[in-house]
Formats: C-alpha cells, sequence, structure tokens
DNA sequence: GGAATAGTGTCTTTTAGACATTATGTA
DNA sequence: TACATAATGTCTAAAAGACACTATTCC
C-alpha cells in the first residue's frame, strides 16, 4: 500500500505524524472517566440492586454503585466488564451488560470533572458478593427500597432510576428476562415470575404462555420436567432460551400506555 | 443543619475537605471527553446528516461529524447543544437533542485517550450549514450515500448507524417526526412522508391516518388548509404536534420483525 | 368536468385480554 | 382421591392491513 503514495500523500502522513508528536492532552484542564454498574437481579421474589458502601472519601460511608476509573489502555466496556467481574463475581458468562447512559453534569463529582459512564447489567441468582478494597460493605437491596429510602452518593439514584426504566423496557421487545434466572433451563411460570417481578404487576398465566409460545425463537423446548414448587402443584415442562434477538410483536407491560 | 451537626460529623466533614484538598486529578494519565453530533435532517426528500470536513490533524481532510472537546465548567449535554448552535444555527428552538451513546475504544482517536459522547439532533429544513474555524466545509449529505461511499473520520461510521438505528426506532413509540418539519403547522400526508423517508418504506395512507389520528394526545387540529403540493390535487387540513411523550400502541415499521 | 390527492368506510386477519376447561403430578 | 398448578381452548375486543369509495380543490 505504502509504494502507491505519491508525495501528497506522504507528505500528509508526515504532518499528521508531526502534529501528534507534539499534541499534549496533558496541556488541558483534567478530566476523567469512570464506570458504574447498575447490577440487577432477583433475590426474595423482588428485583434488586448491587450497592457498596463506600469505604474513601469522596461519599465515604454512602451507599453507591460499583464501579471506578477507567484505565487508559482499555475501552469503557472493559472496565465495566472487569468491575462486574469483581463484584458479581458468581455466573459471569451468564450475565448480561448493557451501556445505559453518561453522566456528566459539572459538580456532580467533588474530585474534578469526572464523567460517568452507567452501564445495567442482568446477572443470574447470586451468590452474597465480597466487599472490596475501599468498600466497607457490598449487598444487594431491593430497588424499590433503595429509591424510597436510601441517600446515595453523587447522582447514583438518577442512574437506578434510568436503569430500572430500562430494563423494565428491554423485557418487553428483547429476550432479557432468562437472564435473571440461574438455571438454562426454566419452566414458563418461573419465566413469567420474572416478568411479574421487575414489571410489578400480575400477569395472566395462560396468555403469558401463549404469547412468549408464539414468539418464533424465543423458548425451545427440552427434555424433561420440573416438579412443582408448591405441594400438590403439577410438575411442568422445560424450556431453554434460543437464539432470536427481538420479541415481534413485544409484550407489554400492563399500564405502559400512561406515560 | 449545620447547628445540627455533633462532633462526629463535623470530622468527617473535615476528613472529605482535608481529602479533596490534596486530592489532583492531573497525577493520573490524561483523559478528555469530546462531543459528537449526528444531526439529521430531511433534505430533497431524503433522510440527511450533517458532516464536515475536517480542517486540522487528526484524520485531516476527512469527513467527520460536527463535535469538539467539552469543556470542564458545561455539562456534555450543554456541549452538545452548544456545538449544535453552532453548527446548524438555524430554527435550533424547533430541534432535538438526545444522548445516544459513549464511545471508548483505546486507539479510537490517535491524539490519546478521549472517549466521544455521541447525540443525535433531529432538525427541521435547514438552510446551508456554515462552516466552522477549523473546518474545510460543513454539508448535509444522504445518509444512504454516507453509509454506502465515504471514508469517515475516526469511528464515525459505528456513530452514524447506531443514530440512524436510534431515530428509526424512536418514531415508533415517540412523537419525534414533527420535529423533522420547519412549519409548526403540517399535513398528514408530510407528516406521514417522514416516516417514509426515515424508515425507507412506503406506507398505506389510508391506515396511516387512522392510526396517528387514534394516537390520544399526539395531533391537534388547527384552522386552516394547506393548498395541495401537486396540480390537481386537494387541499388539506392542517395539524399541530401535541403533548404526547409515547405513542401507545405504538407505530410499527414494516419489516422490523425479522431482525 | 377531469385529475389528483385528501379523507372516510368496510372487510379481514392478527393479536391480546378474560376466563372456562382439561390434564397431570403430588400429598 | 383430593388438590394445586400446568397446559389448552374458547370467546371477545382491539388493532392493523388491504382496499373500495367519497370529497374537495386546482386546473
Amino acid at each position: 500500500m505504502i509504494q502507491e503514495l505519491n508525495d501528497g500523500e506522504l507528505d500528509e502522513l508526515d504532518a499528521e505524524e508531526e502534529f501528534l508528536k507534539h499534541y499534549d492532552l496533558k496541556k488541558y484542564p483534567a478530566q476523567a472517566v469512570t464506570v458504574d454498574l447498575a447490577i440487577f437481579t432477583i433475590r426474595n421474589d423482588r428485583l434488586a440492586i448491587l450497592l457498596i458502601q463506600r469505604g474513601d472519601h469522596p461519599e465515604k460511608g454512602k451507599w453507591a454503585l460499583p464501579g471506578g476509573f477507567v484505565n487508559v489502555h482499555e475501552s469503557v466496556e472493559e472496565a465495566a466488564a472487569r468491575e462486574l467481574k469483581e463484584e458479581a463475581t458468581l455466573a459471569l458468562d451468564k450475565s448480561y451488560l448493557e451501556q445505559l447512559k453518561t453522566y456528566a453534569n459539572p459538580g456532580r463529582d467533588p474530585r474534578g470533572y469526572i464523567v460517568s459512564v452507567a452501564y445495567v447489567a442482568l446477572i443470574p441468582k447470586a451468590d452474597n458478593p465480597v466487599a472490596g478494597d475501599d468498600t466497607n460493605e457490598a449487598r444487594f437491596f431491593a430497588v424499590e427500597d433503595v429509591l424510597s429510602d436510601f441517600d446515595l452518593a453523587f447522582d447514583h439514584r438518577e442512574i437506578i432510576k434510568d436503569g430500572l426504566a430500562r430494563v423494565r423496557a428491554k423485557l418487553e421487545y428483547t429476550p432479557l428476562a432468562p437472564k435473571f434466572l440461574d438455571d438454562a433451563q426454566f419452566t414458563i411460570s418461573e419465566l413469567r415470575r420474572v416478568y411479574e417481578i421487575v414489571w410489578g404487576v400480575e400477569l395472566n398465566p395462560s396468555n403469558f404462555r401463549r404469547k412468549v409460545q408464539s414468539v418464533k425463537g424465543f423458548l425451545e423446548p427440552v427434555e424433561g420436567k420440573r416438579a412443582s414448587q408448591v405441594e400438590g402443584g403439577r410438575a411442568s415442562d422445560l424450556y431453554c432460551a434460543s437464539d432470536v434477538t427481538t420479541i415481534y410483536p413485544p409484550l407489554r407491560q400492563p399500564g405502559a400506555e400512561d406515560n
């Protein structure tokens, strides 16, 4: 390829090289990039989120989303995956990670101009998390309780609200619900329970079954049955997630029509 | 509030203050935040996007999205609005701005670790843009042509693809289409044309009319009529956008079922 | 009046909600 | 056998696609 360049193009490459040699980002006011994780799971029949209690300044002692600074040799995506691995060691392969939004109000972090790229993660029923280095404690809390009661660090309340809205919306038109289930094989009732918990509604079992079964490529039947969780109940068929990326037409959460 | 603090809490505040006094972001490897804008409009019956030809290094001479560095006294949102104002002076009040995604692969910018927060903007039929300081030229191009033919700077092709997908999706369930129209009053045919151009499909006029009119709070009839654009055509009723924030049930773009 | 688009109405198919009915595994 | 949930089926209502038909305005 090089040998085909004419003089003008070589000059251009030289000029670009020359420009970069004298370019120094350090000249400008310092900025930094962090990543924050809204890690959702289902615990005790409630939608829960992982919070850590900050062990260091700033906002020492407050509950916050897990996260940290992005290193200059990694993408934000990689930083998010790294933090997720540290904070929720279990069942990483089955977890789901998606960029939510970037938060960048000046003054959102007292240490300086620090933007946070927030991610949403969905993980299966998890073991209890372990607190990291600069962390007093790490625990799952019901999202509802967090939003109503907690005094959260930075702008993390806003991030959690946005993340919750994202998860609720995405269950409608993407096959994310199985990401909450710890077993690759699950019953339709278990799947329905995920929807009910995340959306905070009751769904008609018959209609839910008909709907999810009608989505081509969403559920695949597998051998075997799961015994009922309730005494006297009938055992149920098992399914596993298939390969579709969108649900069409979508499932709708009751009450979403009034915004 | 202060007078209610006990000694322990005062100590905590002092400690936080002390911590911040010695904290210096400059200690860490330099990072920087930029904003890039995918400004969509409709020109010559096609969906178009604003590109600038870079006048300076890096990527000098290549076509790129308008954008620039975020200042430390402003939010990314404000930076985006500032850039939008500079690049598309016309009809700012009617334009729409929404965060798209943050791009942060190391190496995406040769100047160093620079993350870009991308925004999508929708603007009405615009005057020709004027090139800025470090810009050779600023022009609208049909999105289709850009994606098929152009050699774009940085990762801007990916941003444009993501932005296009976002706009197409959002037309389904939000009342964004009027943002493309330069007049606050418009006909249903004009509105339908927006959908057809953005989605790249033909829509049945009767069914489209029925659908948008059935969405409560989407369209409001106004006095007067608009003469036909075609000779011999019937004049049509005028509407203006109302106050709803979501369209339920959504309009669906034909062909979206197969992903 | 003719042309061309605006606007209305109708028929059919698909999908969702409500709910009755049957099936099956467990105590 | 009784019970509880799983799974299926039915009826109805809502919504979308196809398309015929009427209305209005401009030439």
